[in-house]
DNA sequence: TCGACAAATGACAGCGCTGTCATTAGTGAA
DNA sequence: TTCACTAATGACAGCGCTGTCATTTGTCGA
């Protein structure tokens, strides 16, 4: 049992010491038994093993990580958990990091880039090995830790920038642009835009602007936009769709900037009798389960969450230094037919 | 800059002593200016504090908990993220615990109590102060090494048992009795059901049993169910109600097990033609924001999953020690009419 | 049996910070 | 000016483990 300066009176938990004593070897015997390192003899093995197990040691990472200087930590700085979005990149995370021994320490931004400031702060104290940020756009601040820190960093979710060390994601400006293409191809003209935030939701933007850049390119535009100023949800999708179309304006599509959106504006046309497709073509990004769950499938962009998160973490924890030059994964994506454009 | 024994080639952080020397104070006073602890005098601070960001000094939380024997984590072991109720509860926690100093660490089990174990056996290893958990069904082994650390133990979502610590939650027995009272009130008689996986999910078991409780004590009971042996999901929901309803029993209100399979339910109506609570009642649990998009808003239950995450934690940091006797923080319910029941 | 080499184990110092008690400096009253 | 008390600061030891080099033990071949 841990005895030493005057504690608080708390907690007794068996240390390296009472293993060490329990099993008749040194404490760094019993360390490198649990580690798994260097040469071990079976017998000796054994023996603080069982030791291991009747004292119930549980080994204390703080000052593992303290003396070894690699805590085997991965910052995670997330804007959102309750967005579906992130949370399957959170999932991707953990699943690469489960056999790696590594642990995610998660923090929330709440899309604001000075809290993403304070988050980074408080995590570079816990010295990880490695960060995850979402997107490109940082504080100055931030990029100062960053940089001095020299851990792994990965920007996530978009590739349309240089990163600070390697970015995992797709490219948002030719999703638009891709968007925008397969749409006219399946006959559309007269394209509807619905979105939401543009501070807090930068890529939204950048495939808006790959959607016009590729309608210009063939002499269109969008006749009808409306963006609301708050977060994307189904609620939302549904009123502003209502909202735009209530204009008198009669685009044959709509893109939304996201499913959460298009979900919602396919909710409005059941209410207000309209079919997907047959009066109006309905088109999301993102490829969430739910759209594929509607009574007509809505078409979509798929974006690969789980293997942005996944492809992040499995990058980060390959290689401990952080590379001279940058890189960037492109996790892709697909366009999902369905049946609502 | 950090130098001593021959530690890998690496980053050279500024420390205390950096910190120390540039401002012509101790190491100590540097700390106690950084945790505003104890007597400093004015010019102390400044001088230390401008030295700080001339350095540019990041604290060391794994030196600090170590010595302080707190390390100011508290550890979340949810069995999913992309589940939208653990999502809103983490992000419960996340707000709770943000002005605190606590830092939340993430585990997820994918809702099998042996991965249970190895995730908090990890997390213990960070000394955290306090462990959040969901649900009351654990191994043998975690609850030894929950009761051998002594932290502060939330058991969230439920308060049908006899807690470790604290439990902070709903009683979904109640609650499924609840459903039953208030369908019947509506003049409902043929009940029918439609769940997922009880394994995972005991809660959801639990609103049944409370559900068939109270319907056999008027008399009544389930006349269509049909389970399946996945998790719960708006696609699994449509073609389980499909199912059901195919058996040629005709119930005049189905139950779901949560809100995600009864919006599932509900789009199976409109692919049938069938118009909710005319043809058929629909009623969910958790009062997510989905059902309320929907054209007819989904009558459900609204479980208050961000409160739970905001009380378990703000009971966790309130009281550092655990008291010797338990405690159930009841987040209670509301019964959400809506349109569809 | 002895010597060489490899495997196994241990001693030492220290990672960066903080609890605690000791010391110093500052302030106010007589 | 001196003394008493409080505020401010510092020295010391140590939290629990691990990198590194030294020492010991074991094995095999001559």
């Amino acid at each position: 049992m841990s005895v030493g300066r005057s504690a608080p009176p708390q907690r007794t938990l068996p240390v390296l010491a009472d293993v060490a004593r329990l099993s008749g070897v040194s404490e760094i015997t019993v360390s490198r038994v649990i580690r798994n390192k260097g040469p071990i003899s079976a017998k000796t093995r054994e023996r603080v093993l069982h030791a291991v197990a009747e004292t119930g040691y549980v080994p204390n990472r703080l000052a593992g990580a303290l003396a070894s200087a690699d805590s085997m930590l991965v910052g995670v700085v997330l804007p959102s958990v309750t967005n579906i979005v992130f949370a399957d990149v959170l999932r991707g995370i953990h699943e690469a990091l489960a056999p790696s021994g590594y642990q995610p320490v998660v923090g929330v931004t709440g899309y604001d880039a000075d809290e993403e400031e304070r988050v980074v702060r408080s995590l570079l104290a816990w010295q990880p090995a490695a960060i995850i940020l979402a997107g490109f756009e940082h504080t100055d601040g931030t990029r100062r830790m960053l940089a001095a820190s020299r851990i792994r960093v990965a920007e996530i979710m978009d590739i349309d920038a240089t990163p600070i060390d390697v970015a995992v994601g797709l490219s948002h400006r030719s999703a638009g642009r891709d968007i925008a293409r397969y749409l006219l191809s399946r006959g559309y003209r007269r394209f509807g835009y619905v979105g939401h935030d543009w501070d807090s939701d930068h890529r939204a933007r950048l495939r808006f602007e790959g959607l016009v850049d590729e309608l210009s390119a063939q002499g269109l535009g969008v006749v009808a936009e409306r963006r609301i100023a708050g977060p994307s949800s189904t609620l939302a999708g549904r009123e502003t769709l209502a909202g735009l179309l209530a204009t008198g304006e009669r685009p044959d599509v709509v893109v939304f900037s996201n499913d959460d959106m298009a979900v919602g504006g396919y909710f409005h046309c059941l209410a207000a009798g309209l079919e997907p497709r047959r009066d109006v073509g309905l088109f999301g990004f993102n490829g969430l389960e739910i759209g594929a769950a509607l009574p007509l499938r809505l078409s979509t962009v798929r974006s690969n969450r789980f293997l942005i998160g996944k492809l992040a973490a499995e990058a980060l924890v390959a290689r401990p230094d952080r590379p001279d030059d940058t890189a960037i994964i492109n996790t892709g994506y697909e366009i999902e037919a369905g049946e609502t454009a």
